[in-house]
DNA sequence: AATCCATCGGACATGCTGTCCGAGATATTG
DNA sequence: CAATATCTCGGACAGCATGTCCGATGGATT
């Protein structure tokens, strides 16, 4: 047991600790635009003892999940801000495409990385892509939202939501695969405006 | 200098032996949805030596690169095959997506792998990229010449070829990436259909 | 002064990659 | 048959990374 320092304490210490690590390795890794950074450099980067690293994450692995679930709060909490912030469907879908690709924008390098460990491909990369899977609910729900509330204002033909979702969600996972992997993409709001007025006529009534 | 054997055939011997070690690992990373399968196992296996697989290929990312190698093949061959065979824009394009699909479906595991290496994940997988890029660009080009081609048509809209190949690549990209990561997805022809069907209305005149 | 605790730094076992080389098998050529 | 070229094998080896462990250190608390 702790002799003075409250649990609660102890837990904030702890966080600041792992996100100390988790900003150099998510600069890393974007850096280097690969995973492919020893876990002695993160430390020496970060300014610890690779030992101590270990303290604060079992393995890489979850370090790198760690990187990836800051990428989800990031996302989610853009959208939410603007999210309520416009009631009408065409702009709301707009400015959730256009808060997709400002996250793109933010860091293509470790985006690209997100996307790419969500096939797993280095080992045992399982709970990596369970992290991803859960944006893509997320995503996946507010789109599916979307979508109906469009359709209850005339905006969008009825048809199955799930089908429309996904259709939606295609397009925006290839626009943002994309440009994660452009190396000089178009500016970000006509990019969002396109992509959009794509999608409403493709859906539209 | 070779004395009997010409150097033609010693190169067709080559290529077998090498479409040997090739076809195995292409299995081994599609079973295991993971290029985390150690040499040992691959060249195992393929029953011949590690050593003998390092005189086919100078090292991991090579081996790698063949597997996706094929790929590029196999999907431009499917493609070529029905490219000719019909000359409406409308059913092209529909083709062209299925042919996609198809590739996908042949082998999910296996192309979340090479969607996923594109990325650069593990070490200096720029040569993977590069295969990636290539295979990118002849779908691109295809895309193009049928969206010109449907401008003449009357079938799609007069716009820029460029962005509306991007608008269309991004559907695409997006189709066969998410029904890569779909446990059971929906009949091909069906999702192949409405793709279509959604691009056409997007970019329809 | 005594004690706790996070961190350090390095040793260690393990596993994988890529290199190298001698031994053996096989087929070709004179 | 004998000589030779060529391929493959199997194992040794160095290098590097991961993950574990533990004693030493130094600052903060009581």
């Amino acid at each position: 047991m702790t002799r003075n320092t409250p649990d609660s304490l102890k837990e904030v210490i702890r966080d600041f600790r792992r996100d100390q690590v988790v900003d150099v390795a998510r600069r890393l890794f974007g850096d280097r635009g690969s995973t492919d950074v020893s876990m002695d450099e993160i430390a020496a980067e970060a300014g610890v003892a690779r030992s101590t690293v270990y303290v604060y994450f079992a393995n890489r692995d979850e370090l790198l999940r760690a990187c990836l679930s800051g990428l989800h709060t990031q996302l989610l909490e853009a959208i939410a801000e603007t999210w309520e912030r416009d009631a009408d469907p065409a702009h709301r879908l707009e400015r959730l495409i256009g808060e997709m690709l400002a996250i793109v924008d933010d860091n293509p390098a470790f985006f690209r990385l997100a996307l790419v460990t969500q096939g797993t491909v280095s080992q045992g990369a399982e709970a990596v892509g369970a992290e991803l899977a859960l944006i893509a609910l997320d995503i996946a729900r507010l789109i599916r939202d979307l979508f109906v509330q469009g359709v209850a204002d005339g905006l969008f033909a009825g048809r199955d939501p799930d089908r429309a979702t996904s259709l939606i969600g295609q397009q925006v996972y290839g626009a943002m695969s994309i440009r994660a992997a452009e190396p000089l993409p178009e500016s970000r709001t006509a990019a969002a405006a396109e992509t959009c007025a794509f999608i409403l006529r493709g859906l539209g009534t």
